[in-house]
RNA sequence: GGAGAGAUGGCUGAGUGGUCGAAAGCGCUCCCCUGCUAAGGGAGUAAGUGCCCAAAAGGCGCUUCCCGGGUUCGAAUCCCGGUCUCUCCGCCA
């Protein structure tokens, strides 16, 4: 385990937590131990004070206070050791799965498949920025203004392809896929982000909103994974798969200046999240096929991407098993990453304590999560603006999309 | 934001200091009877968790009647704080 920690690039203090989970059983024996006998001997005061025995009944009291007295004590350190228990496992990162290439640089991800092939443009390559300012689809330099930079106004066609989109994409899910549609809150609690691992490693990528203690949702996932945070969830409603189109927030504290012209990073997007509820025996199945479901929705869209297996040092804090889904932007000559496909196994189920009952009468078993972009909205759109850029300055709106747009081209104002 | 009511097992719903993990009914499981898309009779039926056992079965405990504190030898029951739900008022997209 410490290997394999390692080779995500983090040091997990084992030994220590180790040590501390036994004393804790032992504490917890210890005062199971004398809750046990304080209850028998209450009970035997209740008896003698039924038949009259006063005196008895005095004597038993006495005892029964000096029980009560050492289970404080033992309660007392039995709840700091839970505490600093607690503590240690958070900093425990998930395992990377063996099939997962060894590395800590970008070099050392493998590209697993490709679909289509760069397209041969209509005209010589523009950046979506351009042309998103062009049609006047993205007002940047308003966004900033009301909000900040990395704010956008969408406009006009701009907003309708947004809209466009993301009824697409829900549709897809939830009607192709068969993923079951959901619209969570956009503001969780400190609890749902420490289930899902946000917190309380990352709380500066957060907005946080101090008055009400409460976070903005960098994104769905934290929701809807959350929607069965303790609970014991019936086996044989699993697979469970949601679809959730929201909002997300993040603060991008420290990325400044990488990649952020246009579309590309933005602290407020769009985005059609899938999240999936497994039993633990099949998760990596089901990561196969969660990636199929992303997939399809650029395959649809006849977009260019490929597909990237993440290694152990690139990939996240609780991922097991990490895809990303790369759209080609060729106006900015760049794989835009669309999605990322995680196996979470049990970390966060661990973590937010969500469980199920393999079996009528059996024991409840930590489930596994799994979560994907279906897909994210900005970086897609500009793939789109800038594949479908025509000769006249115009976007052709591919077929899947015309319905949702009610036109086949954005046309030039 | 103000006022009030409530929160009990899969469900309905009793329970105001000890034998209550909790009546009763419904539901569910098994059995009997009946031979038929009915009814009746009987038994069983909350969950979580620690330890023992190679494991299962099982056993010994602990915890749990919304959550957290308190009073008490002992709390579903009394006290304090909170959360949520419902009703009424106010405000509001």
């Amino acid at each position: 385990m410490r290997e394999l920690a390692r080779k995500k690039g983090i040091e997990v203090p084992i030994e220590e937590f180790l040590e501390l989970d036994r004393t804790w059983r032992e504490l917890l024996t210890e005062v199971e131990q004398c809750r046990a006998k304080l209850n028998t001997v209450s009970r035997q005061v209740g008896e003698l004070m039924r038949s009259g025995d006063r005196p008895a009944a005095d004597r038993m009291r006495a005892q029964a206070s000096g029980l009560k007295q050492s289970i404080e004590t033992i309660e007392e350190s039995l709840r700091k050791k839970d505490e600093a228990l607690r503590e240690l496992e958070l900093q425990f990162p998930n395992l990377p799965h063996d099939s997962v290439p060894e590395g800590d640089t970008e070099d050392r991800n493998q590209i697993v498949t490709e679909w289509g092939e760069k397209p041969t443009l209509a005209r010589e390559p523009r950046p979506h920025w351009d042309i998103a300012t062009e049609l006047q689809l993205v007002d940047f330099a308003r966004g900033a203004k009301v909000t900040g930079s990395g704010f956008l106004v969408f406009t006009g066609f701009g907003a309708r392809l947004q809209r466009a989109l993301i009824n697409f994409m829900l549709d897809f899910q939830t009607k192709q896929n068969g993923y079951t549609e959901v619209y969570p809150p956009y503001v969780v609690n400190r609890k749902s982000l420490v289930g899902t691992g946000q917190l309380p490693k990352f709380q500066d990528d957060l907005y946080w909103l101090e008055r009400d203690n409460l976070f903005l949702i960098p994104t769905a996932e934290v929701p809807v994974t959350n929607l069965h945070q303790d609970e014991i969830l019936d086996g044989d409603d699993l697979p469970i798969r949601y679809a959730a189109f929201s909002g997300c927030f993040r603060r991008e504290a420290g990325a400044a200046g990488s990649d952020t012209r246009g579309l590309l990073r933005v602290h407020q997007f769009d985005k059609v999240e899938l999240v999936k509820f497994v039993r633990p025996e099949t998760s990596y199945n089901e990561l196969e096929t969660l990636r199929e479901d992303a997939e399809s929705v650029l395959r649809a869209l006849g977009l260019h991407y490929r597909v990237t297996l993440m290694c152990t040092g690139e990939m996240g804090f609780s991922n097991a098993k990490q895809y990303d889904l790369e759209v080609w932007a060729p106006g900015v000559e760049k794989y835009l990453e669309v999605s990322s496909v995680s196996n979470f196994t049990d970390f966060q189920a661990r973590r937010a304590n969500i469980r199920y009952r393999p079996g009528h009468g059996e024991r409840p078993d930590f489930v596994h999560t799994l979560n994907a972009s279906g897909v994210a909205l900005p970086r897609l759109m500009a793939a789109l603006l800038e594949t479908y850029a025509q000769r006249d300055g115009s976007v052709a709106v591919p077929d899947a999309l015309q319905p949702y747009m009610g036109c086949n081209v954005i046309p030039r104002p």
